[in-house]
DNA sequence: ATTGACCTATGTCTAAGACATAGGTGTAGC
DNA sequence: GCTACACCTATGTCTTAGACATAGGTCAAT
């Protein structure tokens, strides 16, 4: 198989399978003469880990790791458990930024409905946004 | 001021006032001798915006754009308001994708919790990952 | 003048692919 | 066989918003 059956197969893009075999996660055959890459079955059983794995927040390197010592015959689990754990953290705190960040937009547009627009003079730019302080303020103090 | 001092009275870092710096979005004045860059008050106020819209969400790209639009004497808002729209829909759909990848995460954890670890075999790298099967199948179908 | 702590500009690197491009494949029509 | 032509491929470059590494500059204390 070349690239583009085994993404579609997989349901992702080609060029993400060209980037894991351009990484050597995957390793398929080279057709010496034109360079095209054949996938063999177990190439593709690889790249259904590599999604799984990927749709749980690992990340290429993790699984990378991942895969390293499951082919050196240790088991990967013990690693697979502290790395979700701190890539569960990891996703929560963004969580928490991506909350606060929502907040802050849609309380902006909130108030900017009842704002005119406005030209700019020589100390603005754009007193919709300036006016917005959301805690940015200058530390200078005198 | 150099660099550092801008940095801290605005609590970002260093690298962050270059950086702006190295895109001109911040022109200060360059002094010939050894390169080292003098901000000036005009320039802190500029970076108080720059600080400001990012925390809204404004990508560096729309503030360049938004300051562009004010330089020119036009009314960077109409910009402002279609711009930070579209931000926070991007916003809303990072936000769902995380929710479902915590879930995912939670799950994978809840799951293996009673599961033990095991040494991998020829045709398996992970039966924690592999046994969570998440919505990641081959489509073959024969 | 020299040391040493701290600072600076510049170049490179990051994650995980997306995009652009030059060239290859394979089928249909002649 | 040859030619179009649609579609495919490998490879190189680009993306974000800074962080990091490094070589060199500053400045107060010695």
């Amino acid at each position: 198989m070349r690239v583009k059956e085994v993404a579609e197969r997989l349901g992702v893009t080609a060029d993400t399978v060209r980037f894991y075999t351009r990484i050597q996660l995957l390793n398929p055959n080279t057709n010496p003469h034109n360079q095209y890459k054949e996938y063999s079955h177990a190439d593709v059983e690889r790249l259904k880990f590599v999604v799984a794995a990927r749709s749980l927040g690992f990340t290429v390197e993790d699984i990378t790791t991942i895969i390293a010592k499951a082919e050196d015959h240790q088991s990967p689990c013990p690693t697979v458990r502290q790395i979700i754990e701190k890539r569960l953290e990891e996703t929560e705190r963004q969580f928490q930024d991506l909350i606060a960040l929502r907040a802050r937009m849609s309380a902006a547009i909130a108030q900017w409905e009842n704002t005119p627009d406005r030209v700019p003079n020589g100390h603005m730019i754009c007193h919709m946004i300036e006016s917005f302080a959301g805690g940015v303020s200058d530390d200078t103090e005198k």
